[in-house]
DNA sequence: AGCCAGGCCTGCC
DNA sequence: GGCAGGCATGGC
């Protein structure tokens, strides 16, 4: 097995347009934070409240006394650290850039990376999911999941976040539009069929399935 | 009734 | 550089 031909069997398989469903770049900032360790759903339903309640601006967000901001995201869990780290996003935004994310998001790559790095709360698959989704960047997201994919399938076998984002990204044709669809297929594949208790014989991959059948674990 | 979720930080080694 | 523990709610 190998990656292009592992694409092209997920892509059948799933649909996954409109993946990350947004109205705005910020908008995908904040839910790339609120869904660390959290159900994507309890996220959408966040920010479908804070969509409606006119949060979603750098502006806005900083400005906002922040135990109505924790009991906003609470719903997510780690609403704590999430209130806090959403706020001094949105304050860096505002203090750097006036506020526009565009200006960071198209900025030189790595310096934007690294800009994202420094905020608390933001670590490397937080950092290139924004890139990626937000900034439409070239960026492959090395998440858990496709680790845990990629090495099922035998097309590499490493838990380094940066040997398999470094792999994925030399070895697969990476316009931004294929590395997200890339990544939401992983995703949906390993969410849906391959957690800890395989589910295989319900993936629509079925017979052209790639993984060992296992039981468990 | 547990286990898991579209991670990250800190502290330690 | 890697690993353990903490963070917290909600869905299945």
């Amino acid at each position: 097995m190998n990656l292009p031909r592992l694409y092209e069997m997920m892509d059948r398989a799933f649909d996954v347009e409109e993946w990350w469903p947004s109205e705005s770049e910020f908008e995908i900032m904040i839910g790339a934070i609120l869904t660390q360790q959290t159900n994507w759903e309890s996220v959408g339903r966040v920010l479908e409240i804070m969509r409606h309640g006119g949060v979603l601006s750098p502006a806005y967000m900083t400005s906002m006394d922040r135990a109505r901001l924790e009991e906003m995201i609470k719903p997510c869990g780690f609403y704590r650290q999430k209130a806090e780290r959403v706020q001094l996003l949105a304050r860096y935004l505002m203090d750097t850039y006036k506020g526009s994310t565009s200006s960071l998001l198209e900025k030189e790559i790595e310096e934007a990376r690294n800009e994202l790095l420094s905020l608390k709360g933001v670590g490397k698959e937080t950092a290139d999911s924004i890139l990626l989704f937000a900034g439409h960047r070239p960026k492959f997201v090395a998440a858990a999941y496709v680790s845990r994919v990629l090495r099922r399938t035998g097309v590499f076998d490493s838990n380094s976040y940066d040997q398999v984002q470094r792999f994925v990204e030399s070895s697969f044709p990476h316009s931004p539009d294929r590395l997200a669809r890339l990544y939401a297929l992983f995703v949906q594949l390993a969410k849906t069929y391959c957690r800890a208790r395989p589910l295989c014989h319900l993936c629509p991959l079925r017979e052209e399935c790639p993984f060992p059948h296992q039981e468990r674990k």
